[in-house]
RNA sequence: GGAGGCGUCGCCUAGUCUGGUCUAUGGCGCCCGCCUGCUAAGCGGGUUUGGGGCUACAACCCCAUCGAGGGUUCAAAUCCCUCCGCCUCCGCCA
């Protein structure tokens, strides 16, 4: 949720927020109102609480016959206490639902506009020349049967669609890339994490997840209180809930491992082929708690390592600065590096950077120590290699004539040397 | 999954049976000051968090906060219920 303060000190920097993302207004308005019945509510109630207190006081020093004069009066008391103290709770749930139909107010340096408003920021390599080199590239599909990498069919029988096996050089791939991405967090001093992939109700509705589309594309488990998470930002983000951080150890960094569920309930006959849009794969994850001074430089970080991750798998790729209207409600930037992807002939997302401020902080209650003060933090994430989409992007970018697979350098070593993928005849 | 025990303001801890000066005890740690060649020791003071009022987002006043949420009561850390977590034992298992 957004700070109390912004809303109440500065409504229009909201409302001109809302403007840019293409929404309504009306949210700010709705809260303010709240806000004000929430406080009227609040005095109502203490006044006369504190009143009962003082009675209370009497009563317990009283005895007799004065005693039960006491315990007559006060009980009108209590039960105006209990009243009060009911509308006080109906009133503060009422701006608390309010605050959180508000999304974070967007950067100034984000672009207006919907999904097709982004700006690109810039375009790192080219994208290969297929026709000079006189050759028809082959999709990953493809290219994953011909390697043994890849086993949709049996995904499919096995899980249904859009799942898949990786098998061979295609898990060994993964383990590389898992490898590459973790030594890379390492040498930048990142906390490495595995982080659990089910969570509770409180954790997913933190991130904000839940209040987009009411979490369509969020798996639950039946019967429990639990979520299957999309990305381990979520897990991450609740990490330090309901803690103060040491102002000082900011900022602190995770780069965190988990499998990512998503249902895809919107994207029906969307990249139905291959694994570009799958219900589950697995993900590397940089997240970053920060003081809300170092965050916007904080981001530019994030981006700097995702960059450096893809330059390692020597793609070709641009860099992408999201549109208002289709930031998630917690982001105010986001960032997505979208890879060269040969046989589509247009770049794909690979990986996005969110700079969420103090956003999912204040409803999982992360708070920082400055001095002798508390105050909010800022969380950041950032994808270091979403395993699927780097499998594609590298193997139909590194394809050759025969379908074997050129090895980008840097992933060599997390492949026991290995130089080419050949295909393998089954 | 079964049985039992436990959860107090950074850490440890008193208080819960017998509800009411608990505006929660004491120790450790930490902060400020005094003392002191320096350090240590000693002495004095301070030290949960959130919200509301008023305002300079100071001071001050008030409300809430003893794992979370309900309930009983004039009054709940204390009694009752539900949930969460931790520990011990048993069962099961990677």
């Amino acid at each position: 949720m957004i700070d109390p303060r912004i809303l109440r000190d500065e409504p229009d920097r909201v409302r001109a927020s809302q403007a840019k993302r293409g929404a309504s207004p009306d949210v700010v308005d709705r809260a303010l109102e709240a806000d004000t019945a929430r406080r009227a509510a609040i005095a109502a109630f203490e006044e006369k609480r504190s009143a009962q207190k003082t009675f209370g006081k009497q009563v317990a020093q009283a005895s007799g016959d004065e005693k039960q004069a006491l315990l007559a009066q006060v009980k009108q008391l209590s039960a105006e206490v209990k009243d009060l103290e009911a509308a006080q709770t109906t009133a503060d749930e009422a701006w608390t639902t309010a605050l959180k139909a508000i999304p974070n107010v967007v950067a100034d340096e984000t672009p207006a506009g919907g999904e097709d408003d982004f700006v690109v920021l810039e375009e790192i390599g080219t994208p290969r020349d297929f026709a000079a080199e006189g050759f028809e590239p082959r999709d990953h599909v493809e290219l994953g049967r011909m390697l043994g990498a890849i086993d949709l069919e049996r995904g499919a029988k096995v899980s249904g669609s859009r799942f898949y096996f990786l098998t061979g050089v295609g898990a060994q791939l993964e383990l590389a890339l898992v490898n590459l991405a973790m030594e890379q967090a390492r040498g930048a001093g990142f906390t490495q994490v595995i982080a659990p992939s089910l969570v509770r109700t409180e954790a997913m509705a933190g991130t904000g997840y839940l209040d987009q589309g009411g979490g369509e594309d969020i798996y639950r488990i039946e019967g429990e209180d639990l979520y299957l998470v999309g990305t381990s930002e979520v897990p991450m983000a609740a990490y330090h809930s309901q803690e103060i951080l040491d102002g000082a150890s900011l900022p602190r960094r995770y780069a965190s491992f988990s499998p990512c569920f998503r249902k895809e309930a919107g994207s029906h006959g969307k990249d139905t082929k291959g694994i570009i849009r799958v219900h589950w794969f697995d993900k590397v994850e940089m997240f970053v708690y920060a003081t809300l001074e170092d965050a916007a430089d904080e981001h530019q970080r994030l981006l700097a390592w995702e960059k450096e991750f893809l330059d390692k798998l020597e793609l070709a790729y641009r860099v992408v600065d999201i549109a208002a209207g289709d930031l998630g409600g917690s982001a105010i930037r986001k960032f997505d590096c979208e890879a060269w992807i040969p046989t589509q002939g247009k770049y794909r997302e690979l990986t996005s950077t969110s700079n969420c401020t103090d956003f999912q902080t204040r409803r999982l209650d992360t708070r920082g120590r400055f001095g002798d003060r508390t105050g909010p933090i800022a969380t950041l994430n950032g994808t270091l290699t979403a395993i699927t989409r780097a499998i594609v992007a590298v193997l139909e970018t590194h394809q050759q004539a025969d379908g074997s697979v050129r090895v980008p350098q840097a992933l060599r070593p997390h492949l026991g040397g290995l130089e080419v993928l050949e295909p393998v005849s089954r």
